[in-house]
DNA sequence: ATCTATGCATCGTATACCTATGTATTATTG
DNA sequence: CAATAATACATAGGTATACGATGCATAGAT
């Protein structure tokens, strides 16, 4: 992890929603997407990522079925639901609000939008 | 707080130490300095605060000294250090990473810098 | 044959923000 | 003038969440 890890709190469900909502993956494949994406800031680890995938089944944002070519090993596929459609795009807002208002705080700019 | 509350994590310190790279100010101050610059997407508790700016003074980052304009209240001021000036470039670039990462991964793009 | 990478999973721990609470002063308002 | 709200500092306890460590198993590389 390039940065503070504490940032990243409240920032792993939306990554996660939004690779999802490209295509369906397996929680291991998304790993290695997201540190790619990130050009290697993010590195969520196992601990991190199972956990959130169980907790955002169990909540209904997304739905997980097995999956393996003729033979070859098992993976745990995950899809996005329309829960978790929704839930994402409100998170994306939710995310440029928060992205802005710590910009203004660091620029020192106030009462300007965006 | 009009965001997610656990976004905020991990950016509490660079808010802070932002300000105080501005002027000196009381912590009672800060809270309603950081809502009205971020347009009250950010609301300090003191139970946040206080506790943040005893820690980062026992790190050298602040200093504090009170304060009270002939016979008015007294008050708690805080300024920055050359040790949190340069915490705070350090926190900035890391913020601009993390801005970025996530940015890149919301929009599915990989490989482009900002 | 051994080591690395892949792939899923869980438990314990540390961090850190919030809620609740406490105390005290100053300003406002009926 | 009394009551209330705003100001101003502080701390204890609860909770959420990412991480480290660990375990198991298969597949590929050397």
């Amino acid at each position: 992890m390039k940065v503070n890890k504490e940032l990243l709190k409240g920032s792993t469900v939306i990554l996660v929603l939004s690779l999802l909502n490209r295509e369906p993956m397996y929680g291991y494949k998304m790993i290695k997407e997201i540190e790619k994406k990130s050009n290697g800031v993010f590195m969520f680890k196992e601990g991190t990522l199972y956990p959130i995938l169980h907790s955002l089944e169990a909540d209904g944002m997304i739905e997980s079925y097995w999956l393996g070519n003729e033979g070859s090993r098992q993976r745990k596929y995950y899809r996005i639901t329309n829960k978790g459609s929704n839930c994402l795009k409100e998170r994306e807002l939710e995310w440029v609000t928060f992205r802005s208002a710590v910009d203004k705080i660091l620029t020192g700019e106030a009462y300007a939008w965006l």
